[in-house]
DNA sequence: ACTGAAATAAGTACTCC
DNA sequence: GGAGTACTTATTTCAGT
């Protein structure tokens, strides 16, 4: 599953993951190369999924979205057809942003973005009439210390 | 904070998470109007911080990075001294990517990517090195079931 | 694989409505 | 505030090395 990448690939991916806005020539600058070479070593990148898409990033807050929380699920429940119902809710609901299945006690780890501490209880209100879960634990973020999706290459 | 944003704003901000690649034309013709407001307007959401910047995903698994484990800290310092080295910390190492401080009994939760749980382990004892921590819980993620940028707007 | 240049397409700015 | 258009700049392709 890993690609191959060499020294040049993981330059022009650091460059892309800081701003993907930039003109070819400029990357092609600063890792030290030319246009084509960084044209088509991109266009490889993205056939083999290495770069998955390209996105703008907004700010929540401007949004509105001024809450964020993380949720711990744990479930009796592990019978195919509760999953299949529970995993299709979180990946139908924007507020979503994240899901994870975990090892260990706790079963599932959400990431919930919402408006405000009410839109939460409304989340979560419809996500336990839609699927039985045993127990859910709420943390609530005061302060987003870090979050970005820029990955170490 | 937030930001005033009618109907056609709203549309804009639609494809430009869906995909930034896409031309201006195309932008313009998927909202419903033409080059120059869809230009304006995308100018002056970047200008108002709405959209923060312009990224390429990557794909974790192509790059190697195999595992994520959602991390929650107590502590029992809450000095500024103490808080500022360990924010530091988070902010300067690159496979924490989220960190959040936390109302009530967990105060910080962390995500961290990382090739395996050795390299984890290497990462968790540096942090406990150079600050000093209460208790640590580690949650591995078994299954990615959903990650998006996208904000519903 | 990279260089350089040519062809195509897109981004940017301006004028008029 | 939006449409149309002219101008500038970037992307993409291709021949040559």
């Amino acid at each position: 599953m890993a690609a191959q990448l060499d020294d040049l690939d993981r330059k022009i991916l650091v460059e892309l993951q800081a701003d993907a806005e930039q003109s070819l020539d400029e990357i092609a600058r600063k890792v030290g190369s030319s246009k084509t070479p960084v044209w088509n070593r991109i266009r490889r990148m993205k056939e083999q999924g290495v770069i998955t898409r390209q996105t703008a990033i907004l700010d929540a807050e401007s949004l509105g979205l001024e809450a964020c929380f993380f949720v711990l699920i744990r479930t009796s429940e592990h019978e195919a057809d509760w999953q299949r119902k529970f995993l299709k809710t979180l990946r139908e609901r924007p507020e979503v942003l994240e899901a994870h299945r975990l090892a260990g006690d706790i079963d599932y780890i959400l990431k919930v973005r919402v408006k405000n501490a009410r839109a939460y209880d409304t989340f979560y209100q419809a996500l336990i009439s839609e699927v039985k879960i045993y127990n859910v634990t709420a943390l609530l973020s005061m302060e987003e210390i870090k979050a970005t999706t820029v990955l170490p290459v």
